[in-house]
RNA sequence: GGGGAGGUUCCCGAGUGGCCAAAGGGAACAGACUGUAAAUCUGUCGGCUCAGCCUUCGGAGGUUCGAAUCCUCCCCUCCCCA
């Protein structure tokens, strides 16, 4: 095991907020494994880059020889977390729960070690949990500390409704904390509350409070909202490489920088250099960015795959040669057809309309020529190339 | 149970009888510039057989030459009182 003050470096790296971070040191002197936490909601089953962010805190964990616990709150999940909601939760079945917890893991141990990974679902000792229990547990706390919460705040300030439930998620969330006996909690800085309940109630019950890590939240590829898939602005652990190599070099400069920090494996030490390098002009931030989505793909998918992405990013938009993976279709014969239907029928655009419009602005070429004329048809007996803005392409075979 | 506010195009949000396919902002898309950067600027942003036509403003009817705007009923959300 490495010194308590080289691991204290490790753990802190793009860590948000360490509660408390004396008490860790501590901890880590003790040279002893730790137990570490991180529930998650089986609410969304497709991981994004945000995701992992807490993902690679844990591996970290684990790398450092402590014991990491995945905790799937199965049970919490039915009830649904109220932080950050502006309205209530729908509640899961457990059938939806079950379905997407699997899922989850799937792609977690893309990540973690699943050799290694402690999984534990809280639903072993919440199921159990009788309406006497749940009263014991409850008179830990009171109703105006739980009321501080912004997000419990704000709804009520706008009159909008704040279910009784809502109220029990933190507390069932940090018996989780009493229930495995955690040394450490890791969440999102958006967990803060639930996670210091966590503390509170393992105090109650006569226990070392854990210690608190959260981590950011990690902005999605427009770089100022939290990566969200409803957002829009997600790239998930299940792109094709091609998708997630270009979604990481559409990102800003400074939000690259961001994301090798919560991302990457480069060391500290490096990143810091490169970010001299690039700032003194010795290093073309481009490059920077190819080598982080090169990395990235190669972290989810394989090193062979991320070289193909990469070559196949230089060679369309470097080069502006053609991308390797075309769509294509069988022309319909020597009937001549309008190249807004074309369009249209290949879902190249929306609507006719759409595409119309798009020819009006000059962003559509078949076989390399703009084209000018929203009347303009085409015979489907012979072989071209339609492409329409910078990313749709269509090839016609002769038919 | 009583009283009040409101439901508008992907989202927020103007619009109270014709000039409304509906202001403004956001998102998105396209063009310029580039490193497919970002930022910025410009344009587009319901549909169609596209200089014209058709369908939209919670739902169904009605008044009117003409309704997102007025009337009736219904559905939904929120507030206040009980």
């Amino acid at each position: 095991m490495l010194s308590a003050k080289e691991q204290l470096k490790t753990l802190r790296r793009g860590t948000s907020e360490i509660i408390d971070e004396k008490d860790l040191a501590q901890l880590l002197e003790k040279g002893v494994p730790l137990k570490i936490k991180a529930g998650f909601d089986p609410t969304a089953p497709d991981l994004h880059l945000g995701h992992t962010v807490l993902l690679n805190k844990m591996k970290q964990f684990q790398d450092l020889g402590h014991e990491v616990i995945f905790l799937i709150g199965d049970f919490t999940g039915m009830i649904g977390d109220p932080t950050g909601r502006s309205e209530t939760r729908k509640n899961l079945t457990s059938e939806e729960v079950k379905n997407n917890a699997k899922t989850y893991l799937e792609q977690v141990f893309k990540i973690l070690d699943s050799e290694k990974t402690i999984v534990a679902y809280n639903s072993e000792w919440m199921g159990k949990f009788t309406s006497v229990n749940m009263i014991e547990l409850a008179a830990h706390y009171t109703v105006a500390r739980m009321l501080e919460r912004d997000d419990f705040q704000k709804r009520l300030a706008k009159n909008l409704p704040v279910s009784i439930h809502e109220l029990m998620y933190p507390l069932i969330q940090g018996y989780d904390s009493v229930a495995l006996k955690s040394d450490v909690e890791l969440g999102g800085t958006d967990q803060k509350f639930n996670l210091l309940v966590g503390r509170d109630l393992q105090r109650a019950y006569g226990q070392k409070p854990q210690i608190v890590l959260t981590m950011p939240l990690l902005e999605g590829t427009d770089g100022v909202q939290k990566m969200s898939k409803s957002l829009g602005n997600s790239i998930g652990v299940f792109d094709s490489p091609n998708e997630m190599f270009g979604k990481v070099m559409s990102i800003s400069d400074d939000l690259m920088w961001r994301y090798y920090e919560l991302l990457s494996q480069v060391s500290t030490d490096e990143l810091r250099s490169m970010q001299e390098k690039a700032k003194s002009g010795a290093l073309n931030p481009k490059n920077a960015k190819m080598q982080l989505a090169k990395e990235l793909v190669t972290l989810y998918h394989t090193p062979e795959l991320a070289e193909a992405a990469s070559s196949e990013f230089e060679n369309v938009f470097k080069k502006k040669n053609l991308p390797e993976d075309i769509p294509v279709i069988t022309g319909w014969g020597s009937e001549k057809r309008n190249i807004c239907n074309i369009l249209k029928e290949n879902k190249l655009t929306d609507s006719t309309s759409a595409a119309r419009r798009l020819i009006q602005q000059g962003s559509v070429s078949v076989n390399g020529e703009k084209i000018s004329d929203v009347n303009q048809e085409f015979p489907g007996n012979q072989e071209f190339m339609i492409k329409v803005g910078k990313k749709r392409y269509l090839k016609i075979e002769a038919g």
